[in-house]
DNA sequence: GTGATTTCTGAAAACGTTTTCAGAAGCTTT
DNA sequence: AAAGCTTCTGAAAACGTTTTCAGAAATCAC
């Protein structure tokens, strides 16, 4: 333990006094407001830069009533389709001066509450969430206040807020359409349980709907909720041991499909002999699995961009002293192809 | 666009006013530092509770020049090693009732530097970073005035400063035993470009001293270096073009073993029959990949950890008055053993 | 009943900025 | 030469907390 003896921080009189100069004009010359002598301008400069000095946030913030700076508020980082959100949300947020703040609620309705309060304190000036819970007071609470915010990938029902998604039900269309052209008509889905949270009941209606479209019936043994790894290995041997056999399976999450092909794979099934397979959600290791999957691609950098330029929006119409009317933005997924399902590739 | 009449924030005199009390009896029941009498506190606190009041973080930072936040600079939040660590960092944070920034430098040592200020500007407690420069000022200046910082799986030479590293020379010595036990005599080892920074030497260094104990001579036509996709297809045209064709590959990173598997697939070679693979990093998809991939795995989330509790404790010791003397962390990395080495599982 | 504690509370001074207000100095214009 | 603009600068009042200081009230010891 030695003592290094530490500095005293540097202040904006610190500045002053090395320029000779007072500390409203240092202050104006680092927002460049309001007139200043050239003269000047370079002395007061010269000293900032002579001892690297940096202004204190917090002080600044708090004079200012705001801070440039967002919080974004994520339900599971593990997930990659995560981080390309988060890409596009960095992107959005460097490009309009904003920096950015990450807490992650990991799914967590009670984490959700104190990331939340913890951006409130810290007096950010708005707020991305891919929300954990749907009856969250806070969020009215939020909105009932022009809070600037945005919901991303979840919409809450019974509160007016800037939404940003991708359209789940069109999702699940383009797969069952998909795996109906290629022949198969025993389609079986997997999900996570529920939450109450939206894009799960909206996969299943688009699933059941794209059935009902190719004149296949939905049988609700078909229909797996599961939410461990056993319970996929279970509810997979469930399913195989039947009479009436899917031969294919439809996962909606991208862990979920690692667990499933575990299943398949200690069950000695083959994909896509035995049974196709296709996954949702677009990562860098779906091409590279074996076989290579097929899946729905959701365009994930867009949505973290539009999600932040609509919350920045918001923030300076709201310093303009006006409120937006909420918009929900809904972005279009796409199917990639490859080879999972048994397709013929030349 | 309406126009909601945006509240007034509260403030601490919004509470006193309400519980009949001086602001400073509200803050000394927040804070609860001194004496304050029963009957008082409950006023206050149903106060709080009734106008739903938070305190503003900026003016408390502001005043006791502390915010109990820290923050973290990665470089790569893609590589689902990074993932792990956070989660370390996260737990460690949140135990000790810190709350956590985390900025992304992209590798970029401009970004880094960026990153850094805007870390300082908000006056942190405590930087984590896992270093994308190595001649950053900045860190010298830092550990000058000993800030409170740690170095996370990246040395930076000739500063002294907490850092947790894993053992980047083991980890590759583990492999190469691994792989010459299995009888390879031809190795070929893939990197990603330097940027000067430590783990690749290490790496490189343990490669070729596990070689040289085993009795095997290095040959510098199977170090390859690529950049991307394309070089990395390009090297490995090389490498199977010549005579001394390798009969083992050991990746270095995540992403690049994925490259090298596409690259392998597009010349027809099979893994493990035709040539040996061996990754560095273990994700969730390592086993899963065709076929299930050996690694070696580094401790991520015990890095997290520790990088996290070293950087509290530091923090707390610089309250103190005290400084703590700098110390080195390494973490022992192991071998996950799969089936991509041609190795026979019962 | 006096003096010394202990318990409680409020006024006011910080913390480091920005911003308002007012005024000085240098130009034009009359 | 007076008046009116610009251009520039500084003093001082915020911003919303915590903390110091001082003092009041209650309790205790004799």
């Amino acid at each position: 333990m030695t003592d290094i003896p530490a500095k005293r921080k540097l202040t904006i009189e610190d500045v002053a006094r090395q320029a000779g100069v007072s500390i409203s004009t240092v202050s104006r010359v680092m927002n460049n407001t309001d007139y200043i002598a050239d003269a000047t301008r370079r002395k007061v400069q010269d000293a900032i830069d002579a001892l690297d000095y940096r202004p204190n946030a917090l002080a600044r913030g708090l004079k200012q009533m705001k801070t440039d700076s967002i919080g974004l508020i994520l339900s599971d980082l593990q997930n990659p389709f995560w981080l390309m959100v988060l890409e596009g949300i960095e992107d959005a947020c460097q490009e309009a001066g904003y920096s950015l703040l990450i807490l992650n609620s990991r799914d967590d309705p009670e984490k959700e509450g104190k990331n939340i309060k913890e951006f409130l304190m810290r007096q950010l000036d708005g707020i991305i969430i891919n929300p954990a819970s749907e009856d969250n007071p806070l969020f009215a609470a939020l909105a009932a206040e022009a809070f600037p915010l945005v919901f991303l990938n979840r919409r809450v029902k019974g509160v007016e807020v800037d939404t940003v998604v991708a359209d789940n039900f069109k999702g699940t269309m383009l797969a069952v359409s998909h795996l109906a052209a290629l022949g198969k008509n025993r389609i079986a889905i997997f999900l996570y349980p529920a939450n109450g949270i939206s894009p799960r009941q909206e996969r299943l209606e688009g699933y059941k709907q794209a059935l009902a479209a190719h004149g296949l019936e939905t049988d609700p043994a078909l229909i797996k909720i599961v939410e461990t790894k056993e319970d996929c290995l279970a509810a997979m041997k469930q399913l195989l041991s039947g009479s009436g056999k899917p031969d294919a399976i439809l996962s909606t999450n991208n862990r979920l499909t690692l667990e499933i092909l575990d299943a398949l794979g200690t069950l000695n099934i083959a994909v896509p002999q035995d049974i196709a397979l296709l996954g949702y959600d677009e990562t860098e290791w779906s091409k590279h699995l074996n076989p290579p999957l097929t899946t729905i691609r959701q365009p994930a950098y867009e949505m973290g961009r539009e999600a932040a330029e609509r919350l920045i929006l918001a923030i300076a119409a709201k310093r303009r002293g006006e409120t937006m009317q909420p918009v929900t933005v809904q972005l279009e997924p796409t199917l990639v192809i490859r080879e999972s399902c048994g397709e013929i590739l030349q």
